[in-house]
RNA sequence: CGGGGUGUGGCGCAGUUGGUAGCGCGCGUGGUUUGGGACCACGAGGCCGGAGGUUCGAGCCCUCUCACCCCGACCA
């Protein structure tokens, strides 16, 4: 991508009621635009990094037997007033028989029930990636809380609360993996389950300031209770609990038979005897993962992405107006899309200042500058983002690669 | 949803007792620059969030309304 021509672009000023330095970033970057309060388009920068992400989860999911689906944002209201989940504040309600989908219980029950007749139709688990909407009554923290936001919800169905428990185990480890691809130190923390069950759930919580939520961690193990819980000692090993802040990037939960009772979803055992399916749901934040990162990872100078989600690899960048620069920075920029490396190619007219501030604002993680200097020096110089160091190599060397 | 605050070119702001809307950044054109957000010249762009009202006259005063931000309550 050339920056000249795309539509994400920097900013030296941001909006003076920008919330947060997941906000000011991302926006000051060109990764997002604000359109109204909790309401985000994502520019080609931030949408790159969403594709990412996603990438990531579905590596992840499908790893635990996920299988990938899309249930509709319009849902009927009847399905909701089966659950009881109708007049939750938060449902936004366009017309007068449906809900914009908040979660998709109620979406994806009715379907398995379609699909199971037997035992030996479960277990099974599918999930999906898809803009949620709810109504807060206070969006805020950038793309932290809003009333439209990315999530990834996969849901589980099992013959037996081993079977489910065994499962849940299997979940929260893939998304411990999740989190620590996207650069992500990320805790279990137990929690109430809230509009979702009566079990305790588990949140995963990475720590940061700009974190929504108290949470207390045992400084030995590790695990973690949020304050609602009340807990005042480590319930596993006794340790000391340290309170602080998190951002919820993920939560599961243990639905039992909440969901199937509702809609009458059963299976017929080995006795040819019906009994209710066992559920679990899990979800992700995808958009919020994107703020959390960017909380987590910046310094004064702007976003550092890590590899694994950052919206290109290279950021090259030309100086001056030197014929043989520009036709050399041209030619690497051709190369290393030939070999489908993802480069944003900084070749506007302007200062060598303005690009290098511009590149520490985006966080790509590796910087390459051509300029008559480099040339003269035999090659390009490359830079990461998240160190000083700088060396001199030729073109053709990292072209190899 | 309660309490508080803010709305003036794309962004940041100024606008005196009510009297023809300004500045900086950004943007366009021309030129000089080019290794850490350069400079000169010329230029485009706003009926001041919206609706009523008071007044000869409203960005400024009054009423209502909307949006956004902060503190709570609530929450992936």
């Amino acid at each position: 991508m050339k920056l000249s021509q795309s539509l994400s672009q920097t900013s030296k000023t941001v909006a003076h009621d920008t919330d947060s330095i997941n906000a000011k970033l991302l926006t000051q970057a060109g990764f997002v635009k604000k359109e109204a309060a909790g309401v985000y388009s994502y520019l080609p920068f931030g949408r790159r990094v969403l594709a990412k992400i996603e990438g990531i989860i579905r590596e992840e999911m499908n790893a635990i037997g996920g299988q990938e689906i899309l249930m509709p944002a319009l849902t009927p209201l009847e399905n909701w007033k089966k659950t009881g989940r109708d007049n939750v504040e938060i449902a936004f309600k366009p017309t007068e028989k449906t809900v914009l989908g908040w979660s998709h219980e109620e979406i994806i029950t009715p379907l398995a029930k379609q699909r199971v007749k037997s035992y030996r139709d479960l277990p099974f688990a599918a999930y999906q990636i898809q803009t949620k909407f709810r109504n807060e009554p206070r969006a805020k923290s950038g793309l932290l809380r809003g009333r439209e936001f990315l999530m990834k919800d996969l849901y589980s169905f099992h013959t037996t609360q081993e079977d489910l428990a065994e499962y849940y185990e299997r979940a929260k480890q893939s998304y411990f993996k999740v989190f620590e691809r996207c650069g992500l130190k990320s805790f279990l923390v137990a929690a109430g389950g809230g509009d979702f069950t009566e079990n305790i759930s588990h949140e995963f919580q990475v720590l940061t300031e700009a974190g929504e939520d108290r949470i207390k961690i045992c400084e030995k193990c590790e695990l973690g209770w949020n304050v609602e819980l009340n807990i005042s000692k480590c319930e596993k090993c006794g340790g000391e609990l340290r309170e602080t802040k998190g951002s919820e990037v993920g939560n599961i939960f243990d639905l039992g038979t909440k969901y199937s009772d509702a809609f009458d979803l059963n299976f017929a055992n080995k006795e040819g005897k019906q009994q209710k399916v066992l559920m679990g749901c899990y979800g992700i934040g995808v958009s919020r993962l994107v703020a959390t990162i960017a909380e987590v990872w910046n310094d004064e100078k702007g976003l550092i992405w890590p590899e694994s989600v950052a919206p290109f690899q290279i950021h090259l960048i030309s100086l001056g107006k030197d014929e043989d620069v520009k036709k050399e920075a041209e030619r690497i920029y051709k190369k290393l899309r030939e070999r489908n490396v993802e480069v944003l190619f900084d070749e506007r007219n302007c200062g060598a200042g303005e690009k290098f501030a511009d590149a520490d604002l985006i966080g790509i993680p590796l910087r390459i500058v051509v300029s008559s200097k480099t040339l003269e020096k035999g090659g390009m110089e490359i830079k990461k983002r998240n160190s000083e160091k700088v060396k001199i190599v030729k073109a053709d060397e990292i072209l190899k690669k």
